[in-house]
Parts: C-alpha cells; structure tokens; sequence
DNA sequence: ATGCCTGCAAAATATTTGCATGTAA
DNA sequence: TTACATGCAAATATTTTGCAGGCAT
C-alpha cells in the first residue's frame, strides 16, 4: 500500500507558502483542491467571484477542483472568515475575496458586481442592534443601471 | 378574550378600492389572485415578504394563488415598482412592501430580515456610478448574529 | 368575444449531500 | 493508518415556463 509520492513541478505554484498558511490558519486540510482555490482567489487582490466564474477559471487553468468541491470550497472558506458572501439580488451567490469593511456597486442589468473604491462611504448613526445581537458587518450595495435603459417614451 | 374572528375570505376586504387602484397603476388586471396579494402586502404596513412565507399567509387566510401566481405576482409588482428586493445572501429572494429609502438587520443564524428605524443611518461621500450609469437605490444592510453563538472555542 | 391570467406539471437553475474511493497528515 | 476530502450522481431548493382552460374587461 504504498503511494508513490510523485513531485509534480508544477505543484510549486500551487504549493505556496501564503496559500498553505490560509488554510493552516482554518484547519483545513491543504489539498490540491483546496491550494488550487486559495491561490486562484488570494494571489490577484481583491476579486468577486461565484461557483460559477471560478470553475470557469479552474478549469481554464488546468487546476483540479470538481463543482462539488468548489461549492463545498467557497461555502467553506466563508464561513471560516477567509471570503464575505455579498449581498445581492440575484440568485447566484457571489463572493469576495476581501473581507474587510468596503462596498459596491451593482448593475442591476448585467448582474455584476463592481468595487466602490475605499474612504468613498461613509455611514454614520448606526443604531444599535437588537437586545441580544451583536454586529457582524455592515454592507452597503448601489445599485446602478445604464442612462440609456431609460428609454424616454 | 376568545373572540371568534369568522372572516369571510371571499370578504370585501380583497376589493377594497386601494388594492384596486395599486393595480390600476400597474396596468395588470384586478384578479382575485393579484387582489387577494396586494391586500396582504399593503394592507399591514411595512413589511418583507418572501414566496414562501406569503403562499403559507395566503392558504391561512383561504385566499386564492397558486405558488406560481405568488412568484409571478411578486416578481411583476418589483418590476413595477410596487415592491423592492432586499439584497440578502440566503438563497431565497425577500421582497420588501416598502420601496423608499430605509436599511435592513440581518440575522444570519435565523435568515430573518428586521427594519432599521428611520432616521438611523446616514450615508454619505457616495461616490459617483461608473461612467454611463445612474443610481437606482442604496441599501445598507447590517448583518447581526446573536451574541451567544459567539462560543468560546 | 378577446386576450390576459391562472394552475399544474415539467423544465431550468442553483446548491447540497450520500457514498465509495482517494489522500493528507 | 486513519480521518477527512473529493468526485459523481442523485437529491433539494428555488424560480421559470408551456399549455389548456378560466376570467376580467
């Protein structure tokens, strides 16, 4: 029962040290799938992304990680603090690779996401939450659509 | 106090002359079902609704509407402006009866929207959309959880 | 009478999960 | 070695849609 251990070269990439010290820090295990996510999310700055746009980008990369695993990947990484959910209304999930206070915009028509840029919102007068609750984030989202979708009649 | 509300479903409360005249506006036809909808929706205040919670108000009240008259009908009053979809992370989509400008809580354990007083946040330094684009509405939603399910792990 | 609506069921879309196998530690 | 992770497919969940009959105007 032994498993030959073959070195791939091209694991490097995806075996880097900030890639490997994220999932440390959860305890999750540092499979491929999981380093390949991680770098695919974390090495770019910030980014938004679903399932969807990152099998995408997996599978263009030649980087493994089935649907499931991606589903079970970004559920994960969110509930572990390393992703935010963004608020929006559609009906895919979309995540975000920053985690910290900033917000954004949404166009409405194409279903996309933008960054509203940093110090740009300020929000002031925060009630106090509920008996019993604690805050958790604050998002802000503007939606937005193309002038010309407002065809005058 | 007991007191036996014996309400007639079939009452004069489903054609009362608001609900008509909402949907006057909208150009749609008064039918029982959309009726039926737009009193439960407009006739207690504000309030967040999703198709699932409104379908189960609906067959309590022995009101008429099917589950795809309800998704129908919410879907067509937000593209019409009588209602606006809360932006949440859940799956299901939350539709709120009141379409001015006011903020949401969150509770995540629960999936459960809550009001923000009026009055209660102030948002400011808005950035200008992208170029070619206006803006639609800002929502602030805060994310809440309850403090006892911070366990000291 | 006409054309918009509804209900039903099937389709489309989004996400989770059971289980056998694979693999990190 | 052992527990956890993955892949696949089936199961759920959410929403839309085709179509035949119904109802508002």
């Amino acid at each position: 029962m032994t498993a030959e251990r073959t070195e791939n070269p091209q694991d490097a990439s995806l075996s880097r040290r900030p890639a490997r010290d994220l999932l440390a820090v959860t305890g999750l295990r540092a499979t491929q799938q999981r380093l390949a996510l991680t770098t695919l999310l974390f090495d770019r700055g910030d980014r938004h992304v679903s399932v969807e746009t990152l099998h995408d980008e997996m599978v263009r990369a030649g980087a493994p990680g089935s649907i499931s695993s991606i589903y079970r990947g970004l559920r994960d990484f969110s509930d572990m603090g390393l992703l935010r959910r963004v608020p929006v209304y559609g009906s895919t999930t979309w995540y975000d690779t920053q985690t910290g206070h900033h917000h954004h915009f949404y166009a409405v028509d194409e279903d996309r996401l933008m960054d509203v840029p940093a110090n740009c919102i300020t929000v002031q007068d925060l009630p106090p939450p509920p008996e019993g609750y604690e805050l958790v984030s604050v998002d802000v989202l503007l939606r937005i659509r193309r002038k010309e979708d407002r065809q005058a009649a």
